[in-house]
Formats: structure tokens, sequence, C-alpha cells
DNA sequence: GCTGGCCAGCTGGTCTGACTAACTCAGCCA
DNA sequence: TGGCTGAGTTAGTCAGACCAGCTGGCCAGC
């Protein structure tokens, strides 16, 4: 009776048409940006049900591979530029609103990467280009009592030093992690009831980063940018 | 006409089920480990197919948050403590493979993830507990030419190092990461036809990082641990 | 009384066929 | 020429059905 032993291929169906698309996808044959045949189409080229097309789909959607580019248009693979912070936000996300990871843990991974980016920026061959930091600063002085105006640019900010980097990972994860905790913290400026002195001290604080990394002192760059990360996140109650 | 001014609920059901189901999670009113109601319940419940019922629990399985515990039985909660290093790392994997970041990134993400572990476990507070990072070392020396052995030494080291920093989401993101660039690059020390002098070298390494975190200077532990990883990286041909 | 096997019912996995709403585009009409 | 119409295609959704594997209870045989 062992004529087919069958090698435990005992995984559903559609995690095996997951698989081959996905394989289709890293593997550039199905290239970025390119359209996937119908779900009707690929049923029948898997020789297997739409309702198991629509759940492989439904899961590569999820890891954001491919795309929706219209309510009743086919599903698209992404575009590298375009791939993927959301997931790596939403992992974050769920790690601390169930408890798998304290606050101050992803706090203190922020302040780790953008401390290692600050540094990076500081000490790599190539001079960084770091006028659009700087202007991040200028902006911050003219926001005045804008604080909507000041959080932009601070955001701003931060992302052109770690950008500074050259490294995208770290950008990318830098990013993500920023994202979750700003989920999970309700701007800390808006909590102040007199905030100029506290932004004064954000300006200078982020002035004085900005000139460690000009001035090539990564150890000093890195510092200063967990410690003013720290007290950032800590704010109303220093 | 305008009895059902239709509020702009375009986005599909299957993604409001999921969202439901998603915020029934996160806010602990399915709590980690549970079991979710049969599909054909939910289906009822929520008024919709079992079609669309699937689609959203096979997101929620995808982002990690239930899981499977039987051919035929229910899904569950995910719990807490086994949460989601397999989104991150693929994550990773497909930025990687699709060209979005290039390979350098995902390694000097990983030194800048380890060595800012390596500096936090040199400088906190309460003194870490290292007995285990001196253990793999022991292993490593008693490995031999065994490199698999070696190997499995080498990745719990520094996987220690990183946890004696304390911070969960670090070490999480260091897995992830170590795993994405394993599953990219093949056994570096596979490649030599005489380890055995890399090997000394290593454990040398490993050693200076360890007598560094010890020592409490975490400048030091963070730079041996950078250089160390880059040199590993690089290294049939430094 | 206990054990073994049988059976019914539940579950997820899968398929089929159908319908709707929205988009696309060719072709027609003004 | 330019706008409109209608047919075709598409994803989204549903209902119903069947299968395979597991669970629990029941019953016959020891």
């Amino acid at each position: 009776m062992s004529s087919t032993p069958r090698p435990l291929d005992r995984r559903p169906v559609y995690e095996q048409v997951a698989d081959e698309l996905l394989e289709l996808i890293l593997s550039g044959q199905l290239p970025p940006g390119s359209v996937l045949p119908p779900e009707r189409e690929l049923s029948e080229r898997f020789g297997v049900g739409r309702t198991t097309i629509r759940e492989a789909l439904r899961a590569l959607q999820t890891k954001g591979l491919v795309v929706a580019t219209g309510p009743t248009s086919p599903l698209c693979v992404v575009a590298a530029d375009k791939l993927a912070t959301d997931p790596l936000r939403d992992t974050f996300v769920y790690l601390l609103r169930l408890g798998r990871v304290p606050l101050d843990d992803l706090i203190g991974l922020r302040a780790a990467l953008e401390g290692a980016g600050a540094l990076q920026a500081a000490t790599r061959d190539r001079r960084p280009d770091l006028t659009a930091a700087r202007d991040q600063i200028a902006f911050m002085r003219a926001a005045g009592r804008d604080l909507k105006a000041f959080d932009v640019a601070d955001i701003r900010f931060h992302l052109e030093i770690v950008r500074a980097s050259g490294n995208e990972a770290l950008t990318l994860v830098m990013l993500a992690v920023r994202d979750s905790l700003s989920k999970a913290l309700l701007s800390r400026l808006e909590a102040l009831t007199d905030p100029s002195s506290m932004l004064q001290r954000l300006i200078a604080e982020h002035e004085a980063i900005l000139q460690a990394v000009i001035d090539g002192d990564g150890e000093a760059a890195q510092h200063l940018t967990r410690e003013h990360l720290r007290r950032y996140y800590s704010m109303p109650s220093p």
C-alpha cells in the first residue's frame, strides 16, 4: 500500500502555493512592480481552487510583498523602494502590546540604533551631506510655539542623522521603532504647560549632536544622541 | 438616496474583521494562549461568510499572532513568549533579496546592534551574569576542529552578550538580523582550508570582548564587537 | 470492571458555482 | 472630436458541499 509514501507534505496547500509564489518573487521571476496573473488564472495554473489561491495571496499581502492597486485590479509585486516598513513597525507594536518587550527596551533600542547611526555618520570615510539636518534645526527655531511644526522638524532631523550614516537598514529599523513608539506614547511635548524652555534645550541638544557628527567625533555623537533620546522619552518628569 | 451615506468603509470586509480580531487580541479580550472560536462560529458572529473569516485569520496567522495547534483544531492566540521572531527575520530577508538594502548594510546593522548591546552590558547599573558567555568560549576551545560545535558556541556567545544588556528588544532584533544573514551567507568558516589559525583569532577576539564587558569598558566592548563582526563577515578575503 | 474498537460529530482545508461592484476599454453616437 | 455607453474582466463575497483528522462516548467482548 506504500505506493505513495507521501513524504510528509502535510502542510496546507495554501502554504505551499504561498511559498511558490514567494520564491517566484524573491528570485525575480515576478519582478518588482509586475502585475500578478488574475486569481482565476493562478487557480488553473496551480491546479487548486480559487479559495486556496486567495489565502496564499493574503499571506503575501500581509507580508507586504504584493499590494492591491485598486478595488478590482489584480495584485502586483511591490516595488523594491516601496517595500515594507509596516510589517517591521507592526511587529514592534505587537511585541509591546502583548508584553513581550517592555517600553523602556524599545526606547533603548531606538537610542542604540540612532546612537550607532550618529557614530557611523561621524566616522564614515565619505563625509555625509548634513545640510538637510542643519535645515531642520533652523525649522525648529522658526517654529516658535508651533509644536506641530517643531515635531515635524524634530522627526526629520533624526531621520537625516541616521540617513547620513549611509546605512539603509539602520534607517528602516529606526523608523519602524520610532513609529511603534509614537503609537504607544502621545507626544511628550504636548504634555508640557510651558514648553518654550524645553524647546530651547532640545534645539541645543540637536545642535550639539549635529556638531559632533560634523566634527567627526563619533563617540560624542553617539553619547549625545543616546542621552538626548533617553531624556526625551522620560520627559515630563525627568 | 443618501439614506446610507457609506462613510467610506471601502476597505475589504476581511480587513475589517482582521482588525477587529487584532484589537481583541491586543486588548487582551482574547488573551495569549486562548483558543479562538471555530471559523463557522466566527462567521455567524461577524455576519460574514466563512471565506472572509478565513482570510482574516490567515492575515493574523501571517503576522504571527495566532497559531495552528493541530491539523483540525481551532487556531489559538500565540503565547507572549512565543511571539514573533519569524516575521522580523523574514522582513530582513525580503529587504535583502529584493535589493531594498545591501548586504553590507545588514552586516552593519548587526554590528551596530551587537555593539550597542555590548556597550549597554558593560555599562548597566546592575552587573550582568556573564557565566554563560564565558562557558561558550570554553566550548569554542573544546571544539577543536569541529566547526559545527564551534559555530554553535559562537552563536550562543553573541546571544549571551546582547542578552547581558538586559534589553529584550535589542536581543530579538539582533537574532532576526543574524538569522537573515545566515540565510544569505553560507558559513564563512567552512570556506577556509586551514581554519585553525582563524579559530584561534576568533576565540581571542571573543575573549577580548568578554573582558571589556566585565571590566565595564563600554567603549572598548562596543568597538571590539563591531570590528569582530566586520572581520567575520568579510572573512575569507579580509 | 476494564479494555479495545467502532461511530458520530466537530474542526480546518478545499473546491465549486454564483453573485456583486468597480474598473477598463472599445466602439458608438452627438 | 469628444463624451457616453455597454460589454468584459476583475477582486470581493457568499452559500453549500465534501474530505480528512481528531475527540469523545458508547458498546461489545474479555
